[in-house]
DNA sequence: TCAAGCGGATTGTCTGACATTCTTGCAATC
DNA sequence: GATTGCAAGAATGTCAGACAATCCGCTTGA
C-alpha cells in the first residue's frame, strides 16, 4: 500500500460546512463589499449556535475573506484597486511560473482534462451566464496549478483568487471579454499541449495581464 | 486628512492575545511536529474558555500552523522535506521578486533600516544565538519586503515563512552557516543600496537556494 | 495470537448568561 | 443651526456547564 495515501475522510462537521457556505456566499456577491455581518442574524439563518459561527468567522478572518474588528464584529471587506493590483501581480508571479511548470510535466490524462475544462469554458463564454464564466475559468486554472508539481504554489494561488473573485465576475461580462479570454486561454492550452515552457509563461503573463486590464476597467465604471 | 490612514486601535482581546501566544510557541518549538494539542490543557495552562481557545485554533488552522482533524482534534503539522522543498520554491519566487522591486524603491531612512537590521545579524551571527540569528534574518527580510510596493507580497511571504520557521534555527546553527549567510545577506543588502535591481535578484536567489540547501542538511542529518 | 468489546478521554456542539463596547437617537447647549 | 453630551438598545467578547458522538487503549475471551 502507498505510504501516503491518506485514506481518512473528513466527516463534515459543522464549523466546516458553515465555512464553505459562508465562503460561496461570499463568493457570489451575497454580501455587499463593507457591510458588516451580524452574528445573532448569520446563527438564525444558518441555523447553528454562536460559538460554531464564530469558529467559522474566524477561519475566513484568516483566510482574509471577512474583516474582525475588535467589538465591531465581522464585516465584508471593500477590495481598493490598489490592494486588487498587488493580488494581480502577485498572481502573475505564481500563475506564469505554474504555467510553465505545468508545459513540461502535465500528464497525458491531466492535459485531457484542461482540454475539457476549456472546452467547458468554451461552452459558458457564449452564453452569457457569467458566473458560469467565472467557474469553469477557474477549473481551467485550478487543473494547470493541480499540475505544476508545487502544492503551496497551488494553495497560495488559490487564497488570493478567492479574494477577487468577487469582481471577477464583473470583468468577465464586459463587453467581448468572455471571447478574448477564451483566445487567451486557448493559447494557454496549446503551449502546454506542446510542452513549450516558455510559451506557456508568455500566454499565460499575457493573459493575466489582459485580465488585470479589463477588471481596472470594470471597476472604473463601476465607480 | 490622509483618507486611508487607519486610526483604528485595535484592543487586545483574549482571542488575538491566545493567536500570538500559540503562534510564538509554534516558532519556538515548544510543541513537537506531530503532537496533538489538548484543547482541555491549553484552556488550563492559557488560562482560558474552550470556546475562546477554538476561535484561536481556528485561526492558527488557517494559517497552517496546526491541523485540525475533526474528532481528533488540533496537532501540530510534521513538516516533510517534500513540502519543505514547495515552499522553499514559492518563496524563491516571492522574495526575489521583493528584492529586485526594493532595490528600485526603497527610501533612504528605509535603507537606513536595512543597514541596522543587517548590523543586527552580524552581532548574532558572531553569538551562538540561533534563536536571535533566525529573528534578525527575519527582520532584515521583513524589511525588504516591506518596501517591495506590494503588501500582498509580503502577507503572503510571511505566512510561508512562518511555516518553516521551526526548522531554520536547525538549519542556521549548522557549522559556519551563520557566516556565510551574513556574506549573502551583505551582498543583497549591497546591491539594494547600489539601486541594481538585478544583481538583488541575482544574490536574494543565491541566498535562497544557500538556505534551502543548509536546510536539506540539517533534515537529513535529523532523521 | 488475534478479535471483539468495553470504558475513559477528547472533541463537536449547544444553551444560556453577563459585562463591555458600540451605535443611534434625542436633548441640551453654544 | 451645529455641536456636544447622554442614555437606551443592540451587538460583541467571554465564560461556564452540559451532553452526545467519536476515538483510543486495554482487557477479555476464543
Amino acid at each position: 500500500m502507498p505510504p501516503d495515501l491518506n485514506l481518512r475522510i473528513s466527516p463534515r462537521t459543522v464549523q466546516r460546512e458553515t465555512v464553505d457556505k459562508l465562503r460561496l456566499a461570499i463568493f457570489s456577491g451575497l454580501f455587499q463589499p463593507g457591510s458588516r455581518l451580524i452574528e445573532s442574524q448569520l446563527c438564525t439563518q444558518l441555523g447553528i449556535s454562536r460559538p460554531s459561527l464564530r469558529e467559522a468567522l474566524r477561519s475566513l478572518e484568516a483566510e482574509r475573506l471577512i474583516e474582525i474588528v475588535p467589538n465591531r464584529g465581522p464585516s465584508i471587506p471593500s477590495l481598493t484597486w490598489e490592494v486588487a493590483t498587488a493580488i494581480y501581480e502577485v498572481r502573475e508571479l505564481l500563475e506564469v511560473e505554474a504555467a510553465g511548470r505545468c508545459a513540461s510535466r502535465i500528464s497525458p490524462e491531466q492535459l485531457r482534462e484542461l482540454e475539457k475544462s476549456l472546452s467547458a469554458f468554451e461552452a459558458a463564454a457564449s452564453s452569457n451566464d457569467s458566473l458560469a464564466q467565472v467557474m469553469t475559468a477557474a477549473d481551467f486554472y485550478s487543473i494547470i496549478l493541480a499540475n505544476c508539481g508545487n502544492p503551496i504554489l497551488e494553495e497560495v494561488h488559490r487564497g488570493l483568487v478567492a479574494r477577487i473573485s468577487f469582481f471577477r465576475g464583473r470583468s468577465m461580462s464586459l463587453d467581448g471579454r468572455a471571447q478574448s479570454s477564451l483566445a487567451e486561454m486557448k493559447e494557454i492550452y496549446e503551449s502546454i499541449a506542446a510542452g513549450d515552457e516558455k510559451a506557456a509563461r508568455k500566454a499565460s503573463k499575457n493573459h493575466l495581464l489582459k485580465a488585470k486590464a479589463a477588471a481596472k476597467m470594470s471597476m472604473d465604471s463601476a465607480t
